[in-house]
RNA sequence: GGGGCUGUAGCUCAGCAAGGUUAGAGCGCCUGCCUGUCACGCAGGAGGCCGCGGGUUCAAGUCCCGUCAGCCCCGCCA
């Protein structure tokens, strides 16, 4: 390399006329007029108008002829204003230019498969994870990567003044049952046995906290191998943290004030704190989610009972099967057309059907203000009680009806609720409703495998005053779990730690642990609670999910350098690929290793 | 494991409902011209396994079946 950079693009300015510089970078684009040629040249901070004149250096011209897009090149010479008029007021660096004097090419560049001049978000996402640096490379390609290192750097220093300790936890560990399903790592050294890659540094934490960390915090990568979505990825970062000698609002406080602080210094945008607070159980009355969008209201309402003295059988007939009806006001109304398409959503959710009825309130006659084909199934006096119920005081409005098992009603009415907040412009963008959920219950039934299981992880401590329920009414034991929900996504959990072994060891019991698994598989934690556990809890952020709302993305893979695609593929490498047979060998997995293991 | 959307030139897409001439457009690419452009312009040109396989038909980009890939969702994700 012959002219080495001098200066960052996006440092020069007006200041620098007349002197001489070097720049160094990728080539946007070229308007060749013959006997000048303009190159835009752009690095990561910016973009620069660089001029080729005949006069100065025909080698260098005919070099500048060789120039085509993308290819690499240091440019030296002098920084210039742009002659009267011929200023760019679309570029920063638009009123000046580089004369160049001297170029080098450092390499040269096939024609990239997309365009880095025009939107990129417009190319096919898997075209832009294979040739993710051309996309990086592109104008303001690495904008989410510089958003997501200042995240990161705020937050360390954020926590490190607040005197949390960042220590790093093994990758290669133990499998432990509970949970996702672990990514194995076959051991070379031990036939059959095989490490697991973290679903979360949890148990190690905790064990941090016995070792009288205090205050522990780690930006950690956590996998799991479970199926993919939007905001899903097998890999994914956690801000991981946990504090001894503190309660569930202390975490919170934290919580709260690391995110006023990173929404102030980042986005300027200032938090309201506290966060809301809801319970479970309201979430679920209210909005029928644990992770409800507070930013629009469209509150849920049960009116099982006044349904019951309806004539409507197919509410009746629900609730006489044990189901609730459940219904939610929009103060819009709907052409049949659209009411049909808002009942097979319904349907395609997995309601039977969907209720609706519309209300208009400058109608003449009372009767005349309720309009649905099953406003006859109501008296009048509980056609009042319904105005009652939705607080029916605006010109006209629809009210909607799913008549059905709680969780069904529950799950139809929260999904309508955000498709209709969408798709009538309720949502204020640009705004972030944080809240918080708490008071889970600790234990919820699984029907497949016919045991009670873990709401948030089996290490939660049980509220204090639910302690007596644990054996006899364990599915009433509210947990000291709290999760922390943004716009509607989850972004966070945590919850107040078992720290005595006596308790941990009954909730094993209640999840059908035997003594000997409970030994097996987390001795190492039972054994540590011994010797003098203190009191401890925390919280995980999903900060790919954090990241991906701050920049109003729709997925994590965009604030993801290298994701994967739907199918776990990496587009990139090709991962996962097959392997040597002599790798497969050398790690006991053909058939036979299971005997072998049994003979060592 | 299941439901939905998409797959046509390097890129973005039209054509498919209702099968029928040589499959189009914009951008990009190639060649030439051009000393003030900035999404430069002008003239000319190249470029297609219509994802893949099978079927129906005189005839398939278009209809049917299967399959693969990308995306969204359900299940799953303590």
């Amino acid at each position: 390399m012959r002219l080495k950079r001098t200066v960052y693009i996006g440092e020069l300015n007006k200041s620098f006329i007349g002197k001489e510089v070097t720049v160094s970078g990728w080539v946007l684009r070229r308007r060749d007029h013959g006997g000048v040629i303009f190159i835009d040249l752009r690095d990561r901070s910016d973009l620069l108008q660089v001029v080729f004149e005949e006069g100065i250096d025909p080698k260098v011209h005919e070099i500048a002829d060789e120039i085509k897009i993308e290819y690499v090149i240091s440019v030296k010479g002098k920084i210039r204003r742009r002659p009267l008029g011929m200023e760019n007021p679309k570029i920063s660096t638009g009123e000046i230019e580089l004369v160049a004097e001297e170029v080098e090419i450092l390499n040269t560049s096939k024609i990239p498969p997309f365009s880095l001049d025009e939107d990129i978000s417009e190319v096919s996402e898997a075209l832009r994870l294979k040739y993710r640096y051309l996309e990086m490379r592109s104008l303001g390609g690495l904008k989410p990567f510089i958003f997501r290192h200042k995240i990161n750097q705020t937050i360390r220093e954020f926590l490190d003044k607040r005197g949390f300790l960042e220590i790093e936890t093994p990758f290669l560990t133990k499998s432990t049952p509970e949970g996702a399903r672990d990514y194995l790592v076959p051991s070379r050294l031990y036939p059959g046995r095989f490490y697991a890659l973290p679903q979360s540094p949890q148990l190690f934490k905790q064990i941090l906290m016995v070792g009288g960390v205090d205050r522990y915090y780690q930006i950690v990568r956590c996998f799991r191998d479970e199926d993919l979505r939007a905001d899903r990825q097998p890999e994914f970062t956690q801000l991981d943290l946990e504090m001894s000698f503190i309660e569930e609002k202390d975490i919170m406080e934290v919580v709260e004030e690391l995110l006023s602080y990173l929404f102030e210094k980042i986005l300027g945008k200032t938090l309201s704190t506290p966060f809301s607070k809801i319970s479970y159980q309201e979430a679920l009355r209210d909005y029928g989610t644990d992770r409800p969008d507070i930013r629009f209201d469209l509150k849920l309402r049960e009116i099982s009972s006044l349904a019951e003295n309806t004539s409507f059988q197919v509410f009746r007939n629900a609730l006489k099967q044990g189901g609730v009806v459940k219904g939610m006001k929009v103060s819009s109304i709907f052409s049949r057309r659209e009411l049909e398409e808002l009942t097979q959503i319904s349907q395609e959710l997995g309601a039977k059907g969907l209720a609706w009825i519309r209300y208009q309130k400058g109608a003449s006659s009372f009767q005349e203000r309720w309009s649905s084909p099953i406003v006859k199934f109501f008296e009048p006096s509980l056609l009042e009680k319904l105005e009652e119920v939705f607080d029916l005081n605006e010109e006209s409005a629809t009210l909607f009806f799913i008549a059905d098992k709680e969780e069904v009603a529950n799950f139809v009415l929260s999904e309508l609720r955000k498709h209709l907040a969408q798709r009538l412009n309720l949502i204020s963008e640009n705004t972030f409703s944080f809240l918080w959920i708490v008071d889970f219950p600790l234990l919820e039934w699984d029907e497949k495998e016919e045991r009670l299981v873990s709401v948030h992880h089996p290490f939660t401590h049980p509220k204090e005053e639910d302690l007596e329920l644990l054996e006899r009414e364990p599915l009433k034991v509210r947990s000291r779990a709290y999760d922390i929900v943004l716009n509607g996504v989850e972004i966070g959990g945590g919850s107040i730690r078992i720290h005595k072994r006596e308790l941990q060891e009954r909730i094993f019991k209640l999840l059908n642990i035997s003594p000997l698994e409970a030994e097996e598989k987390f001795g190492f934690l039972l054994t540590a609670l011994e010797y003098g556990a203190p009191p401890h809890g925390g919280i995980a952020l999903g900060l790919d999910r954090l990241i991906m709302l701050m920049l109003g993305k729709k997925s994590i893979r965009e604030v993801i350098a290298f994701p994967k695609t739907q199918k776990a593929q990496c587009l990139l490498t090709g991962a996962p690929s097959e392997v040597k047979v002599e790798q497969i060998l050398e790690l006991h997995l053909l058939p036979g290793w299971e005997r072998k293991a049994m003979v060592r």
